[in-house]
DNA sequence: CTACAATGTAGCTCATGACAACATTCGGGT
DNA sequence: ACCCGAATGTTGTCATGAGCTACATTGTAG
């Protein structure tokens, strides 16, 4: 597509000068490529398009042939955040132990570790103004939701958690996780006391949440 | 310019007709208390200063004469809502029962209700871009902070909590409170939950942070 | 190989934040 | 009273970015 030469340019090849080839050829790609780079360290509302544009050498308007506007970008890149959150998810549970407060705190610091080195792409991912036709992102944080809740099902299953709606359990594990990353993202507190925290949490958690036993 | 004459006022009370005096009075409490009504229901990043100049009918430079640039307004603002927030807080700690569960709901219920009323004054509030001088916020922010941490002791005073330094319990009960607010606010689940969600939170907070008594 | 779709460009309008130069008003010192 | 400097407000200007339209180039299906 962008390569090898179907005798454009009448004899010359374009790579021998500095000539760009008038279609970049993988925009949309390497617009989301660069958007979740400049998106580590800054916020996402300092995301220019005009720079993007800029960096991959093409001119301000090439951007919206691909993002009717800019929340369309930052919905894509939201959209991205889900998916690879939920790979990373997944590849902590597969590679945890079988017992269930190990793979609680595999799931919590698998997750914590994804919102602390991707906290712009984070916030973006929650607060993406949900525009009423944002389907596509709501579809895509279904997956990582559906893995908390079956861990939380199978802790169930294993006499660790109380019964009852798994969400109604995973929705507080959740918000708890949420909440340490955006303490820590926010500099509240420092990140050296990640690993605490996450052990603090989890502990409570798996306390909290286990079924009654006599006593109280 | 906009005054024909030059001898305005004379001897007259400017409120007599429409004319604006040509210093507002009160220009900075006007801006915030201006702000802050914006900040309900849209982010901050919507809100605009020549839009706040606009509304108060000052020129659209005016309001620098207050605020060095827009960031020095929103610290300010940010640095208010704590104060508001604290004043909320103590009110319902005041109110409450002075056992230690009842205590933990009240606390617990006036933070989320004051995150989830002024969600976007929250998110300034914790997300606002730390400049290195920000010493203000980090000092009105203590406040409430504090309040927590002395909540915590008064349950671990009481045998209700496990001993320990009062922030490794109290960092993650707030971090819980954190998080439920920004999925309630991030439109994650439905307000409507909140209640339950609180509940639920307290129960695992109580039980899961209380001393060991003989099992586990 | 030709017409049309996809993709990229150039140039405009509009809004905003930041800044500078100037105007008006307020208040304190004499 | 009066004057002068400090506050406070105004107009004008610039740079930047988003969004739009008209146009240019390339890819591709028929």
């Amino acid at each position: 597509m962008l390569s090898t030469n179907t005798f454009r340019y009448r004899g010359t090849v374009p790579s021998a000068t500095d000539e760009r080839p008038y279609h970049h050829g993988k925009l949309r790609a390497a617009l989301l490529e660069a958007a979740e780079r400049h998106l580590r360290g800054r916020g996402a509302d300092e995301l220019s398009l005009r720079d993007l544009a800029r960096e991959l050498g093409v001119s301000h308007a090439a951007p919206r042939r691909h993002f009717a506007d800019r929340q369309a970008l930052l919905d894509a890149l939201a959209e991205a955040g889900f998916a690879r959150l939920d790979t990373a998810l997944r590849a902590a549970l597969a590679a945890a132990e079988a017992d269930f407060p190990a793979r609680v705190r595999a799931a919590m610091t698998a997750y914590l570790r994804f919102a602390t080195e991707n906290a712009a792409l984070l916030d973006l991912m929650y607060t993406s103004k949900h525009r009423p036709g944002a389907t596509r992102i709501g579809k895509a944080a279904e997956a990582p939701f559906g893995l908390m809740n079956d861990l939380i099902a199978q802790g169930q299953a294993q006499g660790a958690l109380e019964p009852g709606a798994p969400e109604r359990i995973g929705i507080v594990l959740f918000a708890t996780l949420q909440g340490i990353a955006s303490i820590i993202n926010g500099s509240i507190v420092k990140p050296e006391l990640l690993d605490d925290l996450v052990e603090t949490a989890a502990q409570q958690f798996l306390r909290g949440a286990r079924p009654l036993t006599g006593n109280s």
